[in-house]
DNA sequence: ACCTTTGTTGACAATTATGTTTAACATTTT
DNA sequence: AAAATGTTAAACATAATTGTCAACAAAGGT
């Protein structure tokens, strides 16, 4: 096994800190703890807090926006994209419970300004056609694109935005919630995918 | 017009730093000075910082708890209840764009400990019920009764969540945002509705 | 072996936010 | 009028956090 380099052991602690543990707001402390190394590190390789929390950031909207473009992209029927989408998501949101609140959490934060998504969007747009085509063919129902693709990742990510409260309000234990969100992906494709 | 407790006046302050502004990590300072008076009184009034974030925090999840209960408990037939509850939670993240985005990072914040909540559910519950019938009778989609629920959250609240992210993907100025949130109101009534 | 670069550490400085205290003053209540 | 309550400014203590620096260690090249 090869030894990753300190920069990668910091950004990977601090990923699991933020995306697995929930610790959003993890002080440089926190996060060098994590990574087992010395916090003055954290300035060595980042220059400082913030731009170690940007990296971080980016990285991992790069990640989701390659996931996404890579499904989107397949030459599959499009109902089996839609199927892709929403197990792929799940998944990265059950291996990640926190991710989707960190990014929330980040892009709303007017102290912070990051900079402007460069990457090529092909594969979203040319979903954004293919939802437009199986709407002219009446396959799907009829609205805004945008809306259908909004839907997608609504209906995935919102049980783990508000986890916590639904626990609370119907009593609901984690191995339960687990279920029914286990059940929820076939109940959102039908949904999604209804005329 | 009477005039407001200095106590109100400052939870107020409070609120439309978090909901309307998005200041939600503001620090007592940014606080008082919104409300107009002296830091001092923060501490007067509402112990610690910590304290008045959860005053704030209980009421505005009380008072949505309140809208909604209110509407499902109305003498009016189901598809009536589900489009009244789009509209009003649509108009209240109008209003306070970033009130979701609050709650939600309160509730996950693992520094914090929230309460549970003790008040009486009868109009979610019932709803609940309501849901469960009109599936016998065949008028909506079948599906576990709570995801239901989390359908109409979800799909209402997302775009006030990932705002920016959509500004920035899809170039999307904010007026247009509004005019699609607008339409988008009747195409989530009919996908919520659709059998 | 020697020198240079890179990595790492502990101590320190600077900043920031919160909460407390006190004294003075204002307003309201009794 | 007296008493209780509300309000402010100032100073302070404290705690938490971030960033910097100089010294030291390790590694790599010549």
């Amino acid at each position: 096994m090869e030894k990753k380099s300190t920069e990668q052991q910091i950004k990977e602690a601090a990923k699991k800190l933020f995306f697995i543990d929930g610790v959003i707001h993890a002080t440089t402390q926190e996060i060098a703890d994590a990574a087992g190394v010395n916090r003055t590190l954290l300035n060595y390789y980042f220059r400082s807090r913030d731009e170690l929390f940007q990296q971080v950031f980016l990285e991992a909207r790069q990640e989701i926006h390659d996931k996404v473009n890579e499904i989107f992209v397949l030459k599959k029927p499009f109902e089996e994209k839609v199927e892709a989408f929403v197990e792929e998501f799940s998944s990265m949101l059950q291996g990640q419970p926190y991710a989707e609140i960190f990014m929330i959490s980040e892009i709303n934060d007017p102290r912070k300004d990051y900079p402007l998504i460069s990457t090529k969007r092909r594969g979203i747009h040319s979903f954004l056609k293919e939802i437009e085509a199986e709407m002219e063919k009446g396959t799907i129902r009829k609205m805004e694109p945008l809306s259908f693709l909004m839907n997608m990742f609504a209906l995935i990510s919102h049980p783990f935005l508000l986890r916590p409260l639904y626990h609370e309000v119907f009593k609901i234990d984690p191995d339960d919630y687990t279920r029914i969100l286990e059940r929820r992906k076939e109940t959102i494709i039908q949904l999604i995918l209804s005329k």
